[in-house]
DNA sequence: CGAGGCTTTGATACATCTCAAGGAGAGTGG
DNA sequence: CCACTCTCCTTGAGATGTATCAAAGCCTCG
């Protein structure tokens, strides 16, 4: 793990998260913001990272939980791409989101007590379990790690809006290709490269849309020279105006 | 106040909640089950009691709080309809959802540290307000405070998914007025007989429809003999069936 | 090399939006 | 008590963005 960790980015283009050691949490970890730099103490520190159960390797296709399990942990993605999604009574499913090392899954379980979707690996998926009730009563005597536990909660909520607005095909690839990008941007990866961890279908999904408008907006796109498109690898060859066309759904 | 309040109900057809007292906290107020017979000791609710403060009344129109206000407090609403929203550059509405007496807002806030939405009085409304610092504080101590604040989260996150599929319009409104109906339930209102605080163009903004579109398929429920509606009363005759058009949307 | 899934492209259908006009209440002022 | 106005609501006709259906190309993997 030889980063350079000082500017708390990963230089390889690798989405592992490294492991981190007592005093270094995991820097790509769901909880870093907490552990480095904001003055918990070691013995705090300790603790969380005893708390910590790596689980995996999963494959493609596997799933981290499903639909109607027992609500006892919340998992923070190490490497690799989650989708999370639910199945309806008739095999349709509909694709809630996609989860990027660092982000945490399993936050929408907490009211319901019990998962209320699936989890899915779309690549080989590593991840960090955090036992819940572990989680909660270290969050009453750690004020940062409740804080912390607030702040992933009322994010979601803000995040889940920005899709369900009645946006045009083009606004909805727009702002899904910029908010993926500067996902991985926050990750140390480059801005205008980024790699499509899933399929057009489970894209299209996900933006409510039919796989077939994906495919030909993501060609206009192309055409008129604001992306490269090659299979699932997307140059963004104009960040400005691909912004500028998801800014109604961006600016907020 | 001359409610019996043995079986956690309110009698009259009056959405106010009523002000409780140290031992027996608001019946309806967004902590009652915090605070009612989970054992939680009487100086931990005398502090949640301190804590709190009557806001209001506000008229219609005005707002709680706006977009890009300090996030300094949560509020639940104690009586009448709150909506929050967004407004973009261009001066459209985004209604992001409605609020009954005992339901919390602002809980979107605590990640951005400011508002991202406005709050805005349906009819007359009153707020308790929760200085949220002092809640977090409290929450620290006194863990059934915490684990509530963390369920209230978590159900956002996955109530706004429920809008968020690609549904038709008959799906979204049948889905609506029968969540709008347990939500009255909840509070102790005839399931059946409901009063819509918003107008036609906020449901239809709400439901990521056209107000015309509300219009013909309230027609069309009420030309089926699924509901009657005179104007913002809506009558539902047939609950079951309504139910079952919502399934796609409820069931999850 | 074959099979299956994923992706692309084209032609058509349809649900909902948009545009337009009229109607129904609720206040307001004469 | 009656116009008057304003906003909200309803209804109709036509426009349109996206879904659906269909078929072919492509890649991957066994």
């Amino acid at each position: 793990m030889g980063q350079d960790r000082s500017d708390g980015r990963i230089a390889a283009p690798n989405p592992i998260a490294d492991d981190g050691d007592e005093y270094r949490f995991c820097s790509t970890c769901a909880f870093g913001a907490v552990c480095v730099g904001r003055g918990v103490d070691k013995i705090a520190l300790h603790d969380l990272h005893c708390l910590v159960e790596h689980v995996g390797p999963y494959r493609a296709g596997e799933a981290i939980f499903r639909t109607g399990d027992a609500f006892t942990a919340i998992y923070a993605v190490r490497s690799g791409t989650v989708k999370t999604r639910l199945v309806d009574l008739e095999g349709r499913e509909l694709v809630l989101g996609f989860h990027l090392p660092g982000e945490l899954i399993g936050l929408n379980a907490i009211h319901p007590e019990a998962y209320p979707c699936d989890a899915v690996a779309l690549d080989t998926v590593e991840v960090c379990r955090f036992s819940f009730p572990a989680l909660a009563t270290l969050a009453t005597r750690i004020p940062e790690i409740q804080q912390e536990l607030f702040r992933r909660l009322s994010k979601d909520i803000g995040d889940n809006a920005l899709l369900a607005g009645d946006y045009s095909a083009d606004e909805r690839l727009a702002a899904f290709l910029v908010t993926l990008g500067q996902r991985y941007a926050d990750r140390g990866f480059p801005v205008n490269a980024l790699h499509l961890a899933m399929s057009r279908g489970d894209m299209a999904n996900y933006l409510r849309l039919a796989a077939e408008t994906v495919s030909r907006v993501l060609r206009r796109f192309q055409d008129h020279g604001l992306i490269r498109v090659d299979g699932r690898e997307v140059a963004i060859v104009k960040p400005a105006e691909l912004y500028a066309l998801a800014r109604p759904i961006l600016q907020r």
